[in-house]
DNA sequence: CGTTGTTTTTGAAACGTTTCAGTTGTTGTT
DNA sequence: AACAACAACTGAAACGTTTCAAAAACAACG
């Protein structure tokens, strides 16, 4: 492949002088420009980036790591990561962590060794100490979507979470039900933006509408499809089935649905289900199901965006951002009415 | 960030004795190892990708290109692609050409000055003359994934269409009926993997069963689920609507699916619906669609193996691979009768 | 026709590695 | 004690750019 060196000797000029034209810089000729740029086509010449980022010290490289890139809901946030970061002239170098937080750290590691010059994380990919030890106190830029650190007041994209909880709860008590079954996600301290939050705005929609809090009504399960469905199954199996169900991800919603057909039951007739995420196969399932959206394309614009901020030399903001959700309504929550 | 230089310092060995620590070499002694990897620990160094990868003229990144990155159709082979990679020292830059053969090529181009060691393309990314031009010629080591080239005969890893067109409409015939619909996608030469091949296989299945090709029972459309929508209204708006349908992807025939709920006719009782490519919102529609499964997870896997292969020095041979498929039976075809 | 100022071009250093010919040190053999 | 053989280490070149101080070329002026 053609150097800039070959260039240089076939239009008699200097390697500066034909960098300076690869560059557009202002400090040279025309005639000398077109001169260069015609060797340049003519030897089919492209430089070389990595010679450039050696010398630059930057390799216009972002990396993004995800749980699980099979997801959707992951996909098209980095779809819209990958779009604006092209036209910034950003590759994006991308992992999978497969949910493992030993293989995300391994990951984030391997992406600092390629010197890239940021980082995206979406969702739990690293612990809290490996956050503060491998990224923050190595000055490496990068900001978070879908994880609240509790001690990391960087760049952090969130969703609301509480209110999209209160939102789905509301939806269902507007309907006049007087107990709203939960199927959660693992709750944990760390899992804020996935299950707490969510079960707040559920809390704080039963409390507007002056109903109590029942424990019994809580069924933890763990994201899944088929988490979903047995937890489903455990309230078919109680005495008292609630007539609505609020799952904290559309997959365990779609369970839940599943596991109601096999019973002999009808959805949303004998029990009513709201979901959340919004992903593709919430319009296509059968009832198609109510749900919260999230603004997945923002989220991933919003936060690329804050990143090249950062690249371009920005000062570094401590913030966190807390987009705005919204209820989807569709069949699987219906209008029938317990009163 | 400390560099090689530091550690020779450091440890008082030259910068060659610290790269042999580094590169495993056994012309170092045991002694002088444990002091360099010590001084390394301890100013916490990593070695300069950007820099070695100057210097050995390769980058350990292997470029990857999809049509839709949020289609998981795409997604599951990317995922096989990356764990392969990554257990083999590679990581990937994933672009997404947004449908567009413009932005393919663009694409592609900025891959090859990033000097990604290999390239994959995945479905429809660019021309047959820019593969010859850009790629063949400037022996850039790639491989093509569920796209024929018809004048590349290099490593391209297909999926059996015609007999999936076969066992699809196979699958209906069984059923009884004498007509089966079609939902195509756009009919063109240079679209054989996505709609040609699976019509020669509707034909041969046809032919098998004594039946006769009939035009008028196919629609053409566009791999959408508005468009498997449309298509099927138009065979709803007919005076004799085919009691079975196939469409040549799950996206389209869950249109068709809506279409026919909306029209007040029941699937599979009224028509029968068999998709192509199982999706996951597959299995969570309902009635839940009979479709043909390819093999995504080994179509990534083999393709990457082979490329990896390729950059081991592996001479490349001149092949097509073709995987299998298999029919998987759900409600959407129910097992009404219709003699 | 010198002087000054401006524009354009040059040449070499630098980025952080790997590689390899050559040097030094050690051990063994005669 | 001289030499050979081998092991361990060194030092500098090389990878292909960018950058920048310095040189060269040109223009304008008195």
């Amino acid at each position: 492949m053609a150097t800039i060196k070959d260039i240089a000797r076939e239009s008699g000029f200097s390697v500066g002088t034909v960098s300076a034209v690869l560059n557009n810089s202002n400090m040279v000729s025309d005639e000398t420009r077109e001169k260069v740029l015609s060797v340049i086509e003519q030897l089919n010449y492209t430089p070389n980036r990595v010679a450039r980022n050696l010398r630059k010290n930057e390799t216009k490289t972002i990396g993004v790591i995800v749980p699980d890139i099979t997801n959707p809901f992951f996909s098209q946030i980095i779809r819209s990561i990958f779009n604006i970061a092209y036209k910034n002239d950003y590759l994006l170098m991308q992992l999978d962590s497969n949910e493992s937080q030993r293989i995300g750290e391994d990951e984030v590691k391997a992406l600092i060794n390629q010197r890239v010059d940021g980082i995206i994380l979406i969702g739990d990919i690293v612990s809290e100490n490996f956050l503060a030890n491998e990224l923050q106190s190595k000055n490496i830029p990068f900001v978070v979507i879908e994880r609240d650190y509790t001690n990391f007041d960087g760049p952090t994209f969130l969703v609301d979470t509480v209110k999209g909880g209160y939102l789905a709860t509301k939806h269902l008590l507007d309907f006049g039900y007087k107990t709203v079954g939960v199927i959660s996600g693992p709750i944990e301290q760390k899992s804020f933006y996935s299950s707490l939050g969510r079960l707040e705005g559920y809390r704080r929609a039963l409390n507007d509408y002056g109903l109590p809090f029942d424990e019994q009504l809580i069924q933890q399960s763990d994201f899944t499809f088929d988490g979903g469905y047995q937890a489903m199954m455990k309230f078919i199996s109680t005495d008292r089935i609630p007539r609505a169900v609020f799952a904290f991800n559309d997959l365990m919603a779609l369970g839940a649905v599943e596991a109601i057909k096999n019973s002999g039951l009808l959805v949303p007739q004998d029990v009513a289900i709201v979901g959340y995420d919004d992903i593709p196969e919430a319009a296509y399932s059968f009832p198609a199901l109510s749900t919260i959206r999230l603004p997945k394309k923002r989220l991933g614009e919003k936060a690329i965006t804050e990143l090249l901020d950062i690249l371009k030399g920005q000062p570094i903001e401590r913030k966190k951002i807390i987009l705005d959700v919204d209820l989807v309504v569709r069949g699987s929550s219906g209008i029938f009415n317990s009163n």
